[in-house]
RNA sequence: GGGGUCGUCGUUCAGCGGUUUAGGACAUCUGCCUGUCACGCAGAAGAUCGAGGGUUCGAAUCCCUUCGGCCCCGCCA
C-alpha cells in the first residue's frame, strides 16, 4: 500500500469540473461529479473525513471512507485549511436525519472516489471559513484572503451586478458607453491632480483624470448626444471612510436636455437598479429640496432623510426673553434653531449634559433645552421666559406632553452646521434610522458661486463649466453671489453620491464665468481655450451627472466604509498595505524621466 | 498640517501598578474518535505585551517620544 505523509501537488491533467459547489441538489443523485474549490473545512472524526468544499457559489460537503479506499482516505487526512482540490466522486443522498437545513447542497453529499490536491495552503494569517472582525491593516496585507471570505464575496458580486444593471438601463435607453483618455492636461483647478511624467517629452506631465468632465463635453460637441462611462476618477487628495484617491463614477452626458430630464432619467435608473439587485422598490420621483431648504432644515447639503426631526427656527420663541445669549445672538442678526424630539422630555439632567457635551464636539457654544413633563415646562433658563413665550415656543416647535425642544443660538450657520451634526447623532442614539431603507433626494439650486474669504475671490461651487439658472442670469453682473446654478446633487442615506448640472454651450458666458472666478483671459485660453473653440462649433446643449457608484454601493451593501467595496483599496495615507505601492523607483528611471527627487 | 482613538501568542479577546510562570477561544501540532457540519475529547507548542526612553523596590498596566491602523477637521473645482 501506498504510504502518503505529505501533500504533494498534483495537475489537474484533463480533469474537468462539472458542477459548482452551490448547486448539487437530489437531482443529481447519483451522478458523478468533479468538484473543484478550495477546503473551507475539514471534519475528520477518525474514521469518517468530512470535507467542506467551498468555491465561488457554495458548498458541497464531500465524505471520506476509509472502508471503501483506505488510501484516498488516508490521503484526504492530508487536507487542511484552503488547500486547492478537485474531487470526483458520487452524488449521494444523506442519510436521513443528517442533512444540514442550512446551506443549499445540504440534501447531498459527495462520496469521493478520487481527490487530486492541487495546491496546498500554510496556515492562514485570517481565518476565511470565520466570519470574525479582524483588523483592517491585516485584510488588507492579505485582501486576496479577505477577499475569500463570504461577506466580501457577497459585495463584490453585488457590486458587479449593479455595474452590469448600469450598463444594461444605458444600453436600453440609447446611451453609448465610450472611453475618455486617462492621460489628460493637467488643470490645477479644483482637487489636486496626480500627475504622470512623459519620457518621449521630458520635463512635461499629463494629469490622471479627476473626472472625465471636458471629454465628455466634447462628446457632446461631437454629437454623440448620449454618453456614459463607468469611469475611473483620481485625486491627490486626503481620505476618509467615503473617500479613496481613485474611485469610480457612472459618468453620463445627454444633448438637448434640461435639469428636469437628467434627473428622472437617474430616478428611473436608480429604481430600476436597485429593483434587480436587491429587490428594493425606490419610490420615485425622489424628494427635491432646494440648497437653501436643505440647510435651513437639515444643517448640511446632503441630508439623512431616512429620518424626520427637521431644524426649526424658534428665534421669535424667544424674542422677547432676557436672557443675554437669545438676545445677544439676535441682536448680532444670529438665530436659535432647535430640534424637536417627540417624547423625549423625561430625558434626565445626566442624559442632558451628555447632549450639551456632545453638541459642543459639533462647534456649538451651548445646547439649551425645554422639555414639557408631566409636572410642567422643565428648563434651566425657565424662568427668562415668560408665558407667552412659552407658549410661541411651544407652538413653532409644535411640542406635545412629553416632549422636549433643544435649541443652539448662535450665528445662523453655525447653529444650523451643529443642530445639523446633532441631528443625525440624535437619529443615531435613539435609533431612529430605520436600517435597510435607502432616502434617496436631490439637492437643487445650488449657489453658483461661493465667496473665498481667504484669497477674497469666487470660486464656482460645483466646477466653472456649470450653466447659470436661465432665470438668474441678469445677476451674474448685478450680484454673483445670488446667482444660482442649474446644478443638483443626489443624496442618499446623509452621503452625496452624485452631482451634475446643466453646462454652459457657448463661448461668450464661459468666457464670462472664467471672468467672474479670476481667471484671466490668457489663462482661461491656455487652460481651456480648446473647449471654449470647441463650442463655436456648434456644441448642442447639454448636462449630465456622476453618481458615485462606490459610495452607492457601499450604502446598497449596509458596508461602513468605501473600501469595503473596492477590490484593492488604499489605506488612509493613500498607501497600497498589500503591494506597499507608492515605492521609490531607481536612478535609471528618473533619469529616463528628467526627474530629480528632492529629498528635503 | 491639526485633533481623537487603538496597538497583548498566527487570529480574536481578557488582563490596566504587585497571588502573572501574561489567561481564554479559534487556528497549528500529537493522540483518540465511522454521520460530522463552528464535530467532539485529551494533550503540546506558540507572546521580548508595536518600538525607544522615563517614573517606580516593581511596568503589558503610569508618563514622554516614535512608528503603524482607524475616525474626524483642514482639503475634496
Amino acid at each position: 500500500m501506498l504510504e502518503i505523509t505529505v501533500p504533494v501537488m498534483e495537475p489537474l491533467s484533463g480533469l474537468r469540473r462539472t458542477h459548482s459547489c452551490g448547486e448539487l441538489t437530489l437531482e443529481q443523485v447519483g451522478r458523478e461529479v468533479t468538484l473543484m474549490g478550495w477546503v473551507h473545512r475539514r471534519r475528520d472524526l477518525g474514521g469518517l473525513i468530512f470535507i467542506d468544499l467551498r468555491d465561488r457559489v457554495g458548498i458541497t460537503q464531500v465524505v471520506f471512507n476509509p472502508q471503501t479506499d483506505p488510501v484516498l482516505h488516508k490521503k484526504a487526512g492530508l487536507l487542511r485549511g484552503e488547500f486547492v482540490v478537485a474531487v470526483t466522486g458520487t452524488v449521494h443522498k444523506r442519510p436521513p436525519g443528517t442533512e444540514n437545513p442550512q446551506i443549499g447542497t445540504g440534501q447531498v453529499d459527495v462520496i469521493a472516489r478520487e481527490l487530486r490536491i492541487l495546491n496546498t495552503a500554510k496556515p492562514l494569517p485570517l481565518q476565511v471559513s470565520e466570519d470574525q472582525e479582524v483588523d483592517e491593516a491585516l485584510r488588507m496585507k492579505y485582501r486576496y484572503l479577505d477577499l475569500r471570505r463570504a461577506g466580501m464575496q457577497s459585495i463584490m458580486h453585488l457590486r458587479h451586478r449593479v455595474t452590469q444593471s448600469v450598463r444594461k438601463f444605458f444600453d436600453q435607453e440609447g446611451f453609448w458607453e465610450v472611453e475618455t483618455p486617462l492621460l489628460i492636461k493637467s488643470t490645477p483647478e479644483g482637487a489636486r491632480d496626480y500627475l504622470v511624467p512623459s519620457r518621449t517629452n521630458p520635463g512635461r506631465f499629463f494629469a490622471l483624470p479627476q473626472s472625465p468632465q471636458i471629454f465628455k463635453q466634447l462628446l457632446m460637441v461631437a454629437g454623440f448626444e448620449r454618453y456614459f462611462q463607468i469611469a475611473r476618477c483620481l485625486r491627490d487628495e486626503d481620505l476618509r471612510a467615503d473617500r479613496q484617491p481613485e474611485f469610480t463614477q457612472i459618468d453620463v452626458e445627454m444633448s438637448f436636455v434640461e435639469q428636469e430630464d437628467v434627473l428622472t432619467l437617474m430616478e428611473r435608473l436608480f429604481a430600476s437598479v436597485f429593483q434587480e439587485c436587491l429587490d428594493y422598490t425606490l419610490p420615485i420621483p425622489f424628494p427635491r429640496l432646494t440648497y437653501k431648504e436643505a440647510m435651513e432644515k437639515y444643517g448640511n447639503d446632503k441630508p439623512e432623510l431616512r429620518f424626520g426631526l427637521p431644524i426649526l427656527d424658534v428665534s421669535d420663541g424667544v424674542r422677547e426673553s432676557e436672557f443675554s445669549v437669545f438676545s445677544d445672538t439676535l441682536a448680532k442678526g444670529g438665530s436659535v434653531k432647535g430640534i424637536s424630539l417627540p417624547g423625549k422630555g423625561g430625558l434626565s439632567r445626566k442624559d442632558l449634559d451628555g447632549l450639551g457635551k456632545l453638541a459642543e464636539s459639533m462647534g456649538a457654544k451651548g445646547l439649551l433645552s425645554y422639555a414639557l413633563t408631566d409636572e410642567g415646562p422643565k428648563s434651566s433658563i425657565l424662568k427668562y421666559l415668560s408665558p407667552s413665550s412659552q407658549q410661541k415656543l411651544q407652538e413653532l416647535a409644535a411640542l406635545k406632553p412629553g416632549d422636549l425642544l433643544l435649541m443652539i443660538a448662535d450665528e445662523t450657520s453655525r447653529a444650523l452646521d451643529c443642530l445639523g451634526k446633532l441631528r443625525v447623532e440624535l437619529g443615531r442614539r435613539f435609533d431612529l434610522i430605520p436600517r435597510g431603507k435607502f432616502a434617496f433626494a436631490w439637492i437643487v439650486d445650488f449657489p453658483l458661486f461661493h465667496y473665498n474669504e481667504d484669497t477674497r475671490q469666487l470660486e464656482p461651487q460645483h466646477h466653472p463649466f456649470t450653466s447659470p439658472l436661465q432665470g438668474d442670469l441678469d445677476l451674474l453682473d448685478k450680484d454673483p453671489t445670488r446667482v444660482r446654478a442649474a446644478a443638483y446633487d443626489l443624496v442618499l442615506n446623509g452621503y452625496e453620491v452624485g452631482s451634475g448640472s446643466i453646462r454652459i454651450h457657448q463661448r461668450p458666458l464661459q468666457e464670462k464665468i472664467f471672468n467672474l472666478i479670476g481667471l484671466s483671459m490668457e489663462e482661461a485660453k491656455e487652460k481651456f481655450g480648446f473647449l471654449m473653440e470647441a463650442f463655436e462649433y456648434g456644441a448642442p446643449p447639454h448636462g449630465g451627472i456622476a453618481p458615485g457608484l462606490d459610495r452607492i454601493v457601499m450604502i446598497m451593501a449596509g458596508a461602513e466604509t468605501i473600501r469595503e467595496v473596492i477590490a484593492f483599496p488604499k489605506n488612509q495615507n493613500a498607501n497600497c498595505l498589500l503591494t506597499g505601492a507608492p515605492v521609490e523607483v531607481s536612478e535609471d528611471q528618473l533619469k529616463l524621466l528628467r526627474i530629480r527627487v528632492d529629498q528635503g
